[in-house]
DNA sequence: AACCCTCAGTAACAAAGGGCACAGACTTAC
DNA sequence: GTAAGTCTGTGCCCTTTGTTACTGAGGGTT
C-alpha cells in the first residue's frame, strides 16, 4: 500500500502523512457496479481512489437519475468530504464504474490532518476545486448543449475512464445516466452510427472516433 | 466594521481572527447591478459579504447565461476561493443583486489563516459545502424540473433575496437568468397571473403568493 | 423444436420550449 | 404634440425531446 500511495500522492503528501494514512486507512477492493455510497446515508470514512473509476450520480424524489461526474485515480469525492465535515447525509450516490481499489480514511483523522499537514490541506482544496469545476461542466452540459452533444461527450468520457473503446452498456443504461429515455438514445446512437463514429452491437458499442 | 463582523461571524471566528480581518481587509460598498467579478479574470482577494446579495452566474462561449445561485449575508464565493487557491482564472461572473457591503481579504492571508485558525478552516469548509449543495440544487432544477417550476422557484428566491415582493426585472432579464427566451417567460408569467399568484406590470412584477 | 426474456429499431404521435412577427401600451426625448 | 425606443402580449410554426406501441433479433432454457 505504501508504495502505491507514494506513487500517486507523493507530490501532495509529506512522508509522515503517508505513514499515518498507511496506519489509519483501510484498503478495500470493490468490483465494478457496486454502490459504495448512497443518498441519505451517513458517512464515517472518506475514500481515496487508488485505482479504477467511480461514477457519481444524483437522483431526484421520483427516482430519476443523472450522472454528475467520474472520479479517477488519486481523486476523492468532495461532496462526501463536505458531508463528513458537516456531519450531514450524503446527497449523492457513488457506484464503481470499473473494479476499484480504495483507501478509506476515518473522518476524525481528516480534521486532525487539516491542522497538521499542509499537503493534506492543499490536496483537500484542490479536490474541492476539481469537483466544483466538474460540476460546473455538468451544469454547462445540461444547460447549454443538446442531447446529441451530451451523448457524444458521455461516450467519449466513458471510453477515457474505462480505457476501453467498447462501451459495455445497454441503451437503457446510457439513458439513465443522461436522464432521458431509451428510445431517444437508440435514435441518436443510430445517427452516430450512420456518421461512422461508432458501430452498434447488442450489449456493447464499438467506438471508432468521436 | 468590527462590530459588523462580530455580529455576523462571531459563531465562527475567534477574536484574534476578527482583529486580523479588520486590519487586513478592505471594506467596499457596491451598488446593485455592478459586476464585481468576471469570467477569465484573475482574483487577488476574496469577498466576505456583510450585507446585500450577490448573484453568481455562468456563461458559455456563445454568451448564453445561467444563474447559478445567490450569495447572502455572511457567505462567500467558494468558486472564487477555489480560483484563489489554485491561482486560476475565474469560471463565473458575480453581480450585485442589491446594494452590498463587502470585505475584501487578500489571498495570501487566506492561506495563512487556514493553518492558524480553526474557525477560519471551518468557515471555509462550510462555505464549500454550501456552495456544492447549492450547485447540486441548480443541477436538479435544470435537469429534473420543467420551466414552469423553475420560474416559480426563481421568483420565490428573488423575493427572498431582495426582501421585496415587487420584482423589478423585465421579462428579458428573467429569461437571461433562466437561459430561455423572453417570449417563453412572458407566456409562463401570464399563466401564473391567471392563477392569481402574481400581478404583472411594466418593469416589475407584484408577487402575491407562489 | 417451442418458449421466454432482454435488447434494439422504428413509426407515429404528443408535449415542451424556442423563434419570428407584429401589435399595442408605456416612456422618454425632442 | 410627435417620434423613437422599450416592454409586453399573442398567434403561428418549427425543432427537440419524450411517449407509446409494436416489431424482430439474439440468446438461453427446457
Amino acid at each position: 500500500m505504501e508504495e502505491e500511495l507514494l506513487g500517486i500522492f507523493s507530490n501532495y503528501f509529506e512522508q509522515p502523512l503517508i505513514d499515518e494514512i498507511v496506519q489509519e486507512g483501510k484498503i478495500i477492493e470493490v468490483p465494478a457496479g457496486e454502490t459504495i455510497m448512497d443518498i441519505g446515508q451517513y458517512i464515517r470514512s472518506m475514500p481515496l481512489l487508488l485505482s479504477g473509476a467511480i461514477k457519481v450520480l444524483r437522483e431526484d424524489d421520483e427516482g430519476d437519475e443523472l450522472l454528475l461526474y467520474y472520479l479517477e485515480q488519486g481523486e476523492t469525492c468532495s461532496v462526501t468530504m463536505a458531508c463528513c465535515m458537516g456531519h450531514t447525509k450524503s446527497e449523492i450516490r457513488a457506484i464503481t464504474e470499473t473494479d476499484a481499489k480504495i483507501v478509506m480514511v476515518p473522518v476524525q483523522k481528516m480534521e486532525e490532518w487539516m491542522a497538521k499537514y499542509k499537503g493534506w490541506r492543499n490536496y483537500v482544496f484542490d479536490s474541492y476545486q476539481n469537483r466544483l469545476n466538474e460540476l460546473l461542466q455538468t451544469v454547462d452540459s445540461i444547460a447549454f448543449k443538446n442531447l446529441d452533444q451530451r451523448l457524444m461527450d458521455y461516450l467519449k468520457k466513458k471510453v477515457e475512464v474505462t480505457k476501453d473503446n467498447r462501451i459495455r452498456s445497454t441503451h437503457q443504461e446510457i439513458a439513465y445516466d443522461l436522464h432521458t429515455s431509451r428510445v431517444v438514445v437508440s435514435r441518436l446512437l443510430k445517427k452516430l452510427e450512420k456518421m461512422k463514429k461508432l458501430v452498434l452491437h447488442r450489449n456493447y458499442i464499438h467506438v471508432i472516433d468521436l
